[in-house]
DNA sequence: CCGGACGTGTTCGCACTGCGAACATTTCAC
DNA sequence: GTGAAATGTTCGCAGTGCGAACACGTCCGG
């Protein structure tokens, strides 16, 4: 068995912190990352020659240079369902201004595959691609329940209730599911008000795509600039073409797979 | 002075590898980056705890992960130009299909800030954004030289030269600088065959969005397919048409901002 | 059938890397 | 003008991370 190596551990959670937040100090960085701060000294300072990062010095604050995407841009390539996703996506982000994020259910939870925060004039988050969401608290995890068939839905709520220890409790509660179920089927959506942060709003569309549930996708509102009725009545129809335009790309691109294989 | 902390640049070449390559065993992934074998497994290890990576186990293959994306996801935000660019750039490449990239001028070389070739069905490389070309040799180069101002392109050409080894001769060649304007002014556009990689064609505009140029947006081809001269006739209207909405979001975004300032 | 080329996976002692307490210095609020 | 909170640097030592070496499986050509 191989040991783990701590120096390589730690320069990752810099590179992430730094991705979330933004351009820091030093002092920052070493509260949030837990870090001594001469630790994160020589840390950025090997970044720096790698090119990673880059130091304002009138500031003194550290920040990510474009070089960071090396680390991770091909790797969508690979993912069909990203790649099918994210120019609707755009589309999408053209009509309404809000944000949103395209997720699919992984190991207990939605594992966020991508997303138009980065590009939204409403964005407050820098970084959300990666991140994982509530399969039974966040809209983009209830729809994604509410859309699967009942065998299917009973192994995702199983997997939560082992692997994600803080929703375990609301997925083994059958009432709570079932109510998340007539909800989302009456209302043909699902949402959440201040589920993943305060002040935020979200309502989300399964996507189906033939088979078992592909993934889901959300739109991202304040909770102060309207209700999830109201956005729905407003922007549904938009995202009901998205989705449909992810099923098509989706299948265009299984179909020149096909051909090859 | 703080010394840097080997081990963390050691596992981000590993990353790197991945990203360019894709899955990759053992073997193949020390020989690429120098490590010791055993190096390799202890740091992969690691990545593979914190979720960046994962190994299949029947093939002995290590991958990245959409984790990785945690690290770089929130860059662009940042970055206004790229964030006109991205969208545009899916534009485009509904109507031609062939991948393009958006570059900008910086130390001497052309940054490639954006790309789709992720997204191309006739993409041949997985991971371009962050990667370089060069000033005087890539279509993405010629074509930001040709639409600079005479003094702003003597400062980028003696940055060249004192920064980039490989074009240093060809930057001080007054002849060859001089065959590269007027034929692209000529053209109307900057072209390269196989300059970057064997087999490869481009062709590229200039986004001059005003005061200095912006950066440009190339679009990439298979020699064997077309020359440049065709690609041109075929491609330059939907080229031209992308530039022009990089422009008009760079203005828009760039209006934004002062309201907020 | 056997050698040797090439792959995977693991062990372990030691050298040197990476650690962080401690110190010097600057900035700023009150 | 004084204390709290930054930044930046030094240096001796513990222990991390290193990689030579070992064990094993598989494929291929002579």
């Amino acid at each position: 068995m191989h040991r783990s190596v701590r120096a390589l551990s730690r320069g990752l959670a810099l590179i992430n912190e730094l991705n979330a937040s933004g351009p820091s100090n030093v002092v920052q960085l070493a509260r949030r990352t837990g870090l001594n701060r001469t630790t994160c000294y020589r840390l950025l300072d090997t970044l720096r020659e790698d090119g990673y990062v880059t130091f304002d010095e009138t500031n003194a604050l550290f920040g990510l240079t474009p070089q960071v995407r090396t680390l991770s841009e091909g790797v969508s390539s690979r993912d069909l369902s990203s790649q099918a996703a994210l120019p609707a996506m755009f589309g999408l982000l053209d009509e309404v201004s809000w944000p949103s994020d395209f997720g699919v259910f992984e190991l207990g939870s939605v594992l966020i595959r991508e997303s138009t925060h980065p590009f939204s004039p409403f964005s407050v988050h820098r970084s959300m691609v990666g991140r994982r969401r509530s399969l039974v608290r966040s809209a983009l995890g209830k729809t994604i329940l509410a859309a699967s068939a009942p065998a299917l839905r009973r192994e995702m709520l199983d997997l939560t209730v082992s692997l994600v220890e803080e929703d375990a409790a609301l997925a083994k509660d059958r009432r709570f599911v079932d109510d998340i179920l007539s909800q989302t089927k009456k209302d043909g959506y699902a949402s959440s008000v201040g589920g993943s942060e305060a002040g935020i709003s979200a309502i989300a569309l399964a996507i189906p795509g033939g088979g078992p549930v592909l993934g889901s996708l959300n739109l991202i509102f304040f909770s102060s600039s309207m209700t999830p009725e109201l956005a729905a009545k407003k922007y549904l129809p938009s995202m009901r073409a998205a989705v449909k335009e992810i099923e098509r790309r989706w299948s265009a691109a299984n179909k020149a797979r096909g051909k090859l294989a």
